[in-house]
DNA sequence: CTATTTATGTATTGATTGCTACAGATATGG
DNA sequence: CCATATCTGTAGCAATCAATACATAAATAG
């Protein structure tokens, strides 16, 4: 049997055109004819290599955090915690200010955006979301076990108050905020936790 | 000459009914089939009352502002800056976990989603928001003018800092945060500022 | 070669989009 | 009553939406 015609396109690089488009103009603001003119492919070949709109959204989704989100990787791997929480706000100010990229955060465009729409896309938005914040919590809780925490706060609610702030400063971006305007808010969060 | 037919809906009811579907499906979410049934008219009766989907969005978001935003004003009239902070966390904390409404801010969703779409409302979104920082930021500069603000706080970095905040807020009730989570998050802004 | 399998480009599907033409209804002014 | 002005419901506009039918092209297997 034979093994049929060879695809004509590089899915990843597809998928990076992809996910500009979505990240620019979020999923409902998207159409399919956007996203085959970015990829340079025609409908038949976006459907038989990504099966729909929404699960080339999902992938999209997916790829975004896989590229965009090592900042990430790179502040939890910080040999603190406040230099965790250091890293995370300031790259993000970094990242949310870039101007390669279109503005504000795709996942936090989705979550507000998606909401009454698929429902598939806010179960994985979810779940990305609190693995994210569980990572944060798990490391903070670490440093208050080794006693290099303020013992008045408590690892959960600052984890999620660090992630609060990002997403508040992701809103920012959106809205047309620069580098400073961004900074300027993580040096504020940052003081809760005197150095 | 006659005065014509007289209208035979009342307009402040539909914008309600209009505002009530925007906030939960966004702008370009909300047809405007939906929007007839939900305000009891038909599309002649909308588009001659109300222009065009943009302008009934805009008017929906005005009317968003004088309806639902009442904990801002209340809290601009709180005794003390501290004290105005305090009751605008809280009181945001609690409309966004108000089950009547429909999940998150109506203004946050639109910041971040129409950015692509209509320019008109990014502006009156970002005058919106700009001019409710401004008043925030006048009451700490008054406190601040009164030695009643931590000398190391600046008043400007200090209100932007605090709507950030809010908007984080909202982007987690958006995502489904309960009233617990949301206040928690409150008051772990407010401890930069000990009462 | 033929048979099979998969990808591609064209052209199109039915449904929905925002919006409006038109005719009839209901008011006021004369 | 008549003329004018505005609203209402039906019905439908062109454009766009996500998704596909179909024929052709390009690969492998035998």
């Amino acid at each position: 049997m034979g093994m049929g015609r060879p695809r004509e396109f590089d899915m990843d690089r597809a998928l990076d055109h992809a996910l500009e488009v979505f990240w620019r103009n979020g999923y409902e603001g998207t159409s399919i004819a956007e996203l085959t003119q970015a990829m340079g492919i025609n409908p038949p070949s976006l459907y038989a290599a990504f099966g729909n709109k929404e699960e080339l959204f999902r992938k999209a989704l997916q790829r975004y955090v896989e590229q965009h989100g090592r900042y990430w990787d790179d502040a939890l791997a910080a040999p603190t915690a406040r230099g965790m929480v250091e890293h995370l706000l300031r790259e993000a100010a970094n990242f949310l200010s870039n101007e390669c990229n279109p503005r504000g955060c795709l996942m936090v465009r989705s979550v507000v955006s998606c909401s009454d729409a698929a429902e598939a896309i806010q179960h994985q938005l979810a779940s990305q979301r609190s693995e994210a914040e569980a990572r944060v919590r798990a490391r903070l809780e670490r440093a208050k076990d080794e006693g290099l925490m303020p013992p008045d706060l408590d690892p959960g609610d600052f984890a999620r108050y660090v992630m609060a702030v990002m997403e508040g400063m992701a809103v920012r971006a959106a809205g047309g905020a620069g580098r400073q305007e961004l900074e300027q808010i993580a040096e504020m969060a940052l003081r809760m936790w005197p150095a």
